[in-house]
DNA sequence: ATGAAAGCGCTAACAA
DNA sequence: TTGTTAGCGCTTTCAT
């Protein structure tokens, strides 16, 4: 039924009992440096675990204390530098008092994000943290977590009260649109997730509002739902093109869409930023390179990681708690890739 | 002493009998679809866990049974997406069996890649699939794995006859070495861990190795040691511009380095590749783009991955067992970082 | 200071 | 078909 673990036998607390001649217990309080035992004692117990190679079976520790050890990360999409980044930060965080990261991969599929919040759970995590792939999922993945500390990362979730770590998406998307409009591009066309994810679709709301206070009517036609990566970028642009209709600026969900979008615009003939003016999220390291160069909205990644899993690990929050929200402001980082035109 | 794990108790296989009115060995059958059960008992009883939202506590389970139901994997660098889509073939086979995978980030430092290893043994798993980042410490990681399946990843272990899936990293060097040679590169630098991790000094080796079959003599000064990121290759390149020793080409131990190397050179005024080429190893998704185009020995490794998972997980690798391996070739990516030149 | 015993949540003989 | 019991490796009272 189940996989076999291990033919070979580990040693256990009892093994290394029998070899010094007393109780498991006491080996126990020895290798945890319990005050009441005798320090003699102590030092010749640890002196045998060490020699018979003992490696304490933290799941039973854990089932034993009511303890865990381990954090629960689910993130959207490994390959994407952004995500990486954060869970770098989360990772640091985790190491410093011991903890392990239990990695899940929900490439954006809700039914598989579901099933891999269930399967940390069942694995025992002290908390999660997760970059939800939708805002539909969010209710579910609360719910399924009842009685674990929980925090979204990248989402607002102050409207189902439960804690997050984001950037503030709508402000993020009003001000990349608003600094496109000032360099005096009209036709500026949206790429992503714009109709699930919940950070696009905030930034999506933000496109919006620029646009008006501009006092332009916004064309439900230029926001182009589509995948988060670079084919799907890729795709859009070159898509949009054979359409016709290529516009002055693209504004895209993610930095891997604008990477690939520039691709896709490059292939088919067009410069940039001299015929169209391509525009990211994130300021993943790729954007940072000089032959990219691209304009982008930076996220505090690292920090974000690091900060999500102090929330998580300190306050402990959980359904029912006061939740925290930790919104942060996105910058605007200039470079080459949008540029000044006369309309 | 240990962390809280939980107030609110989790529904426990005893909470659902007692509802349902059996015993718990009975929830524990009907929650397997164990075949000698009555099957109304079954529905009744699965029914109800369901609405007693009943969660398996898998630590307990594996306890119990002696299994384990995740696999640590431990990489250098998180931040590299080379490492990142070894994970991801890792994951895809993983998440197949409803295997988890346990994180480790090791960041090339020796002490912590042990460390990471003592941890994940700790944590119950099935097996460790392990990018060492020193040849090193591989015969220390494969003492502290005995009893538990080992597969070293992006790495010869055949001298240690531990089980590994690697790229023939002396060929790799060689042939990059010998298409720059062909090229009419000369003074050909070599940058990276050179001296300590595994993949690069085999690399190192068959640079050598290719000078030599050109009857060209090895100049040590040429093999520059130092780290595996975008700003190590950044500054030794600068590092090297301002010694004034400026080479005809660069072969950098990864893209990271190479992409580094690049932007070192460019900030400098000099151009890639008129001035300098510039190559490097893995292939990884910025070495693609059109605007870096770097020309690279690309490593098939999101399926590396998953071999190595399968290597792992079908057959069961272990301190003792005839170790299996795994040796794939690179192949030579050309794009434009690298040209011509008369001497 | 140490041992004996109970129990964490689960599975798996063994009985009934 | 179901319940009882023991036990996985560990911690932690409670005695001694």
């Amino acid at each position: 039924m189940y996989r076999d673990y291990m033919n070979i036998k580990r040693v256990t607390i009892r093994d290394v009992a029998k070899v010094a001649g007393v109780s498991h217990a006491t080996v126990s309080r020895a290798l945890h440096d319990h005050k009441e035992i005798n320090i003699a004692t102590r030092i010749k117990i640890q002196q045998i675990a060490k020699e018979m190679n003992y490696i304490p079976d933290l799941a039973a520790r854990n089932l034993a204390t009511h303890t865990a050890d381990s954090v629960g990360v689910i993130i959207p999409d490994i390959g994407n530098s952004f995500f990486t980044k954060i869970i770098a930060g989360i990772e640091d965080y985790c190491n410093g008092s011991n903890r392990y990261v239990i990695l899940g991969q929900s490439r954006y599929d809700l039914e598989r994000e579901l099933k891999i919040v269930k399967g940390v759970l069942q694995r025992r995590v002290e908390g999660v943290i997760i970059c939800p792939s939708s805002t539909e999922n969010m209710t579910k993945i609360q719910e399924l977590c009842v009685g674990v500390p929980l925090v979204f990362l990248c989402a607002d979730a102050s409207s189902i009260n439960a804690s997050f770590m984001a950037v503030d998406d709508v402000q993020a998307g009003k001000t990349a649109t608003e600094y496109l409009l000032g360099l005096g591009h009209r036709k500026i066309n949206f790429f992503g997730l714009t109709k699930s994810n919940n950070s696009v679709k905030r930034r999506v709301q933000g496109y919006f509002d620029a646009l008006q206070s501009f006092g332009l009517e916004a064309d439900e036609s230029r926001v182009n739902h589509c995948g988060m990566d670079y084919q799907a970028g890729h795709a859009m642009a070159v898509e949009l093109i054979s359409r016709g209709d290529v516009p002055d600026a693209i504004l895209a969900g993610n930095d891997l869409i604008a990477v690939g979008a520039m691709a896709g615009l490059n292939d088919a003939g067009y410069r940039v930023p001299e015929d169209v003016a391509v525009m990211g999220f994130d300021d993943i390291d790729m954007a940072g390179l000089p032959q990219v160069a691209l304009t982008t909205m930076a996220q505090p990644r690292y920090e974000m990681g690091k900060i999500a899993a102090e929330m998580l690990l300190q306050g402990k929050q959980r359904y029912g708690d006061t939740a925290q929200g930790h919104m942060v402001e996105a910058s605007l980082k200039i470079r080459n890739s949008c540029r000044h035109v006369e309309k």
